[in-house]
RNA sequence: CGGGGCGUAGCACAGCCUGGUAGUGCGCACGGUUUGGGACCGUGAGGCCGCAAGUUCGAAUCUUGCCGCCCCGACCA
């Protein structure tokens, strides 16, 4: 392996892919826009999901599995969310391949045409609500909430790694409810989950809000979000929760009786986040020399490397290290003791490093004479040499504060680099430095539309906790009552 | 789909202009010396030079066509 990654400073992006290669996270496939995500990279993933999939359990939600493909008349129902959606379907147009009559190897077979072409879904909207047709007949039916985890397709143009990629790993929740208020309020809860897991799981700062009519998903009434800032200023929408009003009980026809014996179409929500969470892991902490991961989503929270000459040296270590190590796993952390032969323990601190594990101890012969060991952040990149005695409490401690000291990090960050704008000429120039813009906005499309062409700057979210202020739009100096989050975006 | 760049060992690249034994670094294997921040020395293995056709006594190198990948735009979580 060649050393040392490329700078943030001067490539952020060769940087960002060059981490994801090096730190085993994930690999480009020889399937073009499509990942391999390896095991390394997957744990992490593995550990968002347990943590959301408790989040959605505690708030009653239920795991279900839907169909990877979507019949062609099915997503075509729904007007805006079949337009929305139609320039990056993968469509499946037969079912048989036969050995290719004129050569070597095979040939979609031109008989095996299927009748109806199958989309790959690319969400599920449409396939849940013609399955919740046939379990909602009664507001006694009512709520349903359900969650599903799943591979989706959507055929980008171009793609980067986690962040877009043609396939992906997701979470969908689709939830269909007796009332528009109790809609909207479980859309509200999702996105306060999806926040409570950037802010104390990622240790991410987020700012809750409400998309514009031209960043909503398609066939919503309202899109709610998450925006992270990441370390170069720009926008990553983390997460989204919609509420759909009744357009998809109305295309499905999904009506039941309510307890005045009315026939009445169902409320629905729609939530997700997906692997690009991990691009916003990585994005938000991670510096020049690899990862760094909040220990709460770190697969290894504590590495323990000897340091050592002979094999006798070493089974001094390890018969120290072992009760430690026992010690540390009681209190629920998660460790490796590294005592492999086939590195040296300067590769071993530069790898897991790269890694981003974030506490490592390192224990010597000077350490087992001396009866201490040296404690090693990874947040900060210090280290300290400590008595042996007590360690476990104190790594305990460690871990908190570096996961609390990776948020105020972030947020710091993001306070620096959020400015409130109130003219075109200096939003003009602040843009250029990335970060968030607050500015007024008139509320019409064509405006924000003329701010993208000029700046490539969009309206990131509208905020949910934002004060009234009236004032005047940034672009054309209308009347406006909020400012809004401005901001150019993955 | 437009504009630019690149395909040579597992990885990063040189060689191409001016045709003549396929190279360097990292990694890999073996041996030795090392070991508190990515060790060093020695020996060795590893190639359909993206694919196809052409020019030529001879092509990694020149010509044509094709394929693939990366970057920049339009599209997007």
């Amino acid at each position: 392996m060649s050393k040392g990654l490329p700078k943030r400073s001067e490539n952020y992006s060769e940087w960002y892919n060059e981490l994801v290669k090096r730190a085993g996270l994930a690999e480009n496939s020889a399937v073009r826009g499509c990942m391999v995500i390896k095991p390394y990279g997957f744990a992490i993933w593995e550990k968002m999901q347990r943590a959301l999939d408790d989040m959605f359990k505690a708030t009653g939600h239920e795991n279900a599995y839907f169909p990877l493909f979507v019949p062609r008349s099915f997503l075509e129902k729904e007007e805006e969310h079949a337009e929305g959606f139609a320039k990056e379907c993968a469509v499946v147009t037969h079912y048989r391949l036969k050995a290719n009559p004129d050569g070597k190897g095979l040939i979609v077979d031109p008989a095996a045409k299927l009748e109806e072409e199958l989309i790959v879904r690319p969400t599920s909207e449409t396939v849940i609500w013609n399955t919740y047709k046939n379990w909602i007949q009664s507001w006694r039916d009512l709520p349903i909430l359900i969650n599903q985890w799943a591979n989706i397709v959507r055929w980008e143009m171009r793609t980067r790694i986690f962040l877009r990629t043609a396939e992906f790993l997701w979470q969908e929740g689709h939830t269909a409810h007796a009332t528009e208020q109790e809609a909207v309020e479980e859309t509200e809860r999702m996105l306060g989950v999806y926040a409570d897991f950037a802010e104390n799981w990622m240790s991410v700062p987020v700012i809750q809000g409400v998309k514009t009519a031209n960043e909503r998903f398609a066939g919503a009434v309202d899109t709610y979000c998450i925006e992270a800032m990441m370390q170069d200023g720009k926008a990553l929408q983390a997460g989204t929760s919609h509420f759909l009003g009744q357009n998809f009980a109305r295309v499905f026809d999904v009506k039941f009786v309510n307890k005045e014996n009315q026939l009445e179409y169902a409320w629905a929500t729609s939530w997700g986040v997906s692997t690009r969470l991990m691009g916003a892991l990585i994005m938000a902490h991670s510096d020049d020399n690899g990862l760094v991961l909040p220990p709460k989503l770190a697969p290894i929270q504590v590495v323990i490397i000897p340091i050592y000459r002979s094999p006798e040296d070493l089974a001094a270590i390890s018969a120290r290290v072992e009760p430690l190590a026992a010690e540390l796993r009681a209190e629920g952390i998660s460790v490796k003791y590294d005592d492999s032969d086939t590195q040296r323990s300067g590769w071993k601190f530069a790898e897991y490093e790269l890694r981003g594990v974030p506490v490592r101890i390192g224990l010597g012969m000077r350490d087992i004479e001396a009866g201490t060991v040296e404690l090693a952040r990874r947040d900060e990149l210090t280290k300290e040499t400590l008595p042996i005695d007590g360690i476990a409490s104190r790594v305990k401690e460690l871990l908190e504060e570096i996961q609390a000291n990776l948020h105020r990090r972030a947020l710091a960050f993001r306070e620096n680099n959020t400015h409130v704008i109130d003219s075109w000429q200096d939003f003009t120039t602040q843009i250029e430095e990335g970060g968030f813009l607050l500015a007024h906005w008139d509320g019409t499309p064509e405006t924000e539309e003329k701010i993208k062409e000029e700046t490539k700057a969009t309206i990131r979210c509208i905020p949910l906790n934002s004060a009234e202020e009236a004032g005047a739009c940034v672009y054309s100096g209308k009347p406006s009552a909020r400012r809004v989050v401005f901001a150019r975006a993955y």
